[in-house]
DNA sequence: CAGGTTAATGACAGTGACTGACAGTTGACA
DNA sequence: TGTCAACTGTCAGTCACTGTCATTAACCTG
């Protein structure tokens, strides 16, 4: 069980990444200061930076969850079904895992509400970038090891990982453009995508 | 021609980037400062700011020059090649072109090295990216008009623009983490990746 | 439960990127 | 050559972030 110190603990990090949500999403992310968010709160700055590593890394706390939990649910992946398959039935199939996870920590609606925010905000839109880039080097470390190649002399991993990547890259785009924000139209849009992939890489777009 | 002011700003900022470029790549981006760099041309830090959006900024300014000249080849490439086509021929042959385009401003190989520090510092990798993304935006809009499609409507520009970038980063990561740095080896690794593509996503990788 | 140990916090000072304001300087041009 | 506009330096200020040290509060042991 948890200990006072524990749970004081807890509960002031978990009001600072609530009230800094908030914040950016309501005021924005850059016209947000950490003094502000440390001062909602109730602490010093130097207590914030105590918590979090940065301002940039507290926008990303629900996102690193989410990413992990994808991640395992690939890894739970029946071992015959092939790579992009594997991570095309992660996606759709662990959508409602996933969603529970953020749910413990903040409510669903902010953290859609956050991850418009960060594909708005450049400075949040490149962190973004960088972390999906060291997520898919994972992935594509897992699929190697799952087919038994080599990850640093065969390409096929980091490849097909990469596609899958700008994949969800564009659904999520699509998505956080888009009128319909109900979490269940990024499945469909995602699944879509998936699909179109063979004929958006032969050949003409153009009907004949 | 050029009057006396103008010849004098081009030499302050040429002067600034190739001073930055080079404390960038022997010192590391994060342990140079702006001071430093204004210091090394003899000019002001306000002066700095003047001709560079900030310290970032500097770093991708060649970087913004391969981009425009890539996006150039693709739109000079004839409307009878297929997208994917086009894209694959513009980067392999415009080669020499970017080249000479970068020699016009800074030595090639300080380009290279540039590159690879890009690669290796996570603040600059993560504006690399970004940056990418934009330019896929760029091209995605540029391949749909070609093909007479609504970029908005139909994905298919978007996700072969993905996918092209997705090799692009795959070629450049193992190009820059190798041992052979010569510009030639770029060339090849894509052309390898885009003719793995097909292998990389269907079925499994393990030989039967 | 008193007293010592340790973790958490606050207060303060300092660095580095960046911006705004204003004054001084130097090319451009009549 | 003198006036105007562009360019630059100086200075002050904001914000993210870090190191240091004293203080507080929880923990644990006798």
């Amino acid at each position: 069980m948890e200990t006072l110190r524990e749970r004081k603990k807890r509960r002031t990090r978990e009001a600072l990444l609530r009230a800094a949500l908030e914040l950016f999403t309501s005021r924005g992310y850059e016209r947000t200061t950490v003094d502000e968010i440390a001062e909602a709160v109730d602490v010093s700055q130097r207590t914030f930076f105590r918590y979090f590593a940065g301002k940039e890394d507290v926008a990303f706390t629900v996102q690193e969850m989410t990413e992990a939990a994808f991640v395992a649910a690939v890894r739970a992946r029946p071992p015959h079904e092939a790579p992009m398959e594997a991570l095309r039935q992660a996606f759709l199939e662990g959508w409602e895992a996933i969603r529970e996870t953020v749910e413990s920590v903040v409510p669903v609606e902010l953290y859609l509400r956050m991850y418009r925010t960060i594909e708005s905000t450049p400075a949040l839109l490149a962190a973004h970038l960088r972390r999906s880039a060291a997520t898919e080097e994972t992935l594509a470390r897992l699929l190697a090891e799952r087919e038994g190649v080599d990850v640093d002399t065969d390409p096929r991993p980091r490849l097909a990982v990469a596609v899958f990547g700008g994949v969800i890259r564009v659904s999520e785009r699509q998505w956080s453009t888009s009128e319909d924000h109900g979490p269940e139209s990024v499945r469909t849009l995602t699944a879509s995508y998936l699909d179109q992939l063979g004929s958006a890489l032969t050949g003409h777009w153009r009907a004949a």
